[in-house]
Formats: C-alpha cells, structure tokens, sequence
DNA sequence: CCAACCTCATTGCACTTGCAATGAGGACGG
DNA sequence: CCGTCCTCATTGCAAGTGCAATGAGGTTGG
C-alpha cells in the first residue's frame, strides 16, 4: 500500500535524459578509448579535428567560431581544445589575413596522417554499431532527428 | 572527383556516438536548469537523491558503493556529489554499524520535501519527452536497450 | 573621422573531474 | 591470534570545464 508521504514511483533507470547519458558514454568511450591511446587526443580535440579533415560546403573558412556552431561546444571549450593540437602538432593556427579577429584552424601534414588512420576506425565503428542495432537502428535515427531538430 | 589523398567521407553530425552525447546533453540539460535554479544541485548530486528516494528493493543499505553500481559513476564522484548534499543538509551520512567501512546516505527531511517536488517535475518531463516522440519513442527504447545491455 | 556598438578568441577563476594513492576496516587461512 | 589480501570511501593532484571578463578588431551612422 502507498501512503501519503510516499514518493512518487521514480527509476532513473528508465528515465530518457539519463539512459541517453549513459548510452552516449559507453558509445563514444569504446572509441575514444582507441584515440586517446594511440594519438593522445581527446574528445573535444576529436570533435575539432573531424571538421578540419572536412573539405565541407566550400570555402576553407574554418576558424573557432565555425567549429563552435556546427560542434555542440563552448568556443572556450574548443579554443582550448585547438591549443592543445597545435601544441601536439596537429594542427596549425593562422589569423585570418581579411578579419584578423578570425583564427584559421588547418590540419599539419602530421594532422592530416593521423586522421587518415583514425577516420577509418570511426566509420568501421559505426557500421558496427549499425550492424549491432540492426532494426532498432533506424528508429534510434528517427528519435534521435526529433530530439535533435526540437526547437 | 575523389583523388587517393582525400580523407574519407566523415561527418560527425551523422555519428552515432556524437549524435547521442549532444541528444543526451539537450534532454539532460533542460530538466537539469530547474533543479539548479530551484535547489542548487547537479546532475550527479542529483542521480544521488533518486537513489536515496527509492525505497528499492528490500533493505535501505544505500551506501556509496551501492550508488556507485546503480548510477553510472564513478565512486569519486558519488563520494564527491555526497559530501555536498551532506553540507547542503539534503542527506546525512552514517558509518554501517555492521561494517564500518560502509557510509550510509539517507534524505533528511529537507531532502525528502525537495525531492517530493523534485519527482513530480522529473515524471511530467518524462512524460513530455514521450509525448514529443510519439511514435518513435518506442525504437528510443529498443536501441537504448540493445546499447546499454551489450556486453 | 570617430564613438558606440558589435564579434571573435582567449584567459582568469572557481569548481569539477578522473585516476591513483591512501587509510581504515573486514575476511580468512594457518 | 595475526599476516595477507580484500573492500570501501576519501583525498591529492593534475587536468579539464563553464562562465564572465578581457582585449583586439570590425562596422556603422552621423
């Protein structure tokens, strides 16, 4: 029986917010591991370097203010972020010669090596886990547009 | 044209991993706002009071450890999260009797009236999220279920 | 021309985090 | 008993984080 100083029923096992968490952690882990061990970088450095190693629409424009609109990311986040890369050596920074606000963030030749191995990892990756989701992929797809394009 | 130099194809915003953290992130976030805002806590002091709001399975021996394995996190950060609500008053803390290397963590009556208007807010938003994916809320569920039960 | 107001990137600060080390306590074989 | 080995929780440290403030540069209207 429920009295009335009982709390509601709450599982935060099931409750969307932190299944998501813990589902995003376990995912991006498995290969974050593998690029943290053998180049050294981490997440937010990944999520930088993916957009450099992307000719993208066009112009060459890529400067920390791009990064920052199309990686869900602080500019100080991705600021320090493209710091520690140009510090390993990855990638080199350059202010921008028409807006010199603007710093243009590009791949080194040794940035550009590394990324030929690691994007490699990252699609095999996802085909695993498409391959692991099999049906429940595209509804994992279909949740994960509505969630994402909301507002 | 592709010539054997370009990097393959990669786009994060297609990436399962990344499309998850930022899914996880959004969700989390917006509730996260308005228990910040209301009573001063975060997301893992949080994941802490749900637990110690559960009467759960049985026996009330909710130690750190116990926390530990229920929520994903480390025991650092639950030890942390608990020392917090503890200087807060949400929770007191107790050595187990029995084993005294045991802490125990239980609600005071401040905490228990936070979380008596905590829980209903977490269970409307809950039921918001449902409702905003209608449909694809279910194939939420059986990818989330495929991811978090693997291995 | 320049004052007021933007935008961009970095940085200072207080805080959180992950990890390894610590210390206290328990279990158990001999 | 007690030495060895386990488990639990905390903490020191170095590193990362969010936020606000800063400073440099650009733009625009008068």
């Amino acid at each position: 029986m429920t009295t009335r100083s009982d709390p509601p029923p709450f599982d935060l096992a099931s409750f969307t917010p932190y299944r998501l968490a813990v589902a995003a952690e376990k995912t991006s882990e498995a290969l974050a591991r593998q690029y943290r061990e053998r180049f050294g970088i981490s997440i937010p450095e990944w999520r930088v370097l993916v957009h450099l190693a992307q000719p993208l629409d066009g112009a060459a424009t890529i400067s920390v203010r791009d990064i920052e609109e199309r990686v869900a990311m602080e500019k100080s986040k991705v600021s320090r972020a493209a710091s520690r890369l140009e510090a390993s050596g990855y990638i080199e920074k350059t202010v921008d010669a028409g807006d010199r606000r603007l710093v243009r963030l590009a791949l080194t030749d040794k940035g550009r090596r590394m990324m030929a191995d690691l994007l490699p990892l990252a699609m095999a990756y996802q085909q695993k886990i498409e391959a692991r989701l099999a049906e429940s992929f595209a509804g994992l797809e279909a949740a994960l547009d509505a969630i994402l394009d909301a507002e």
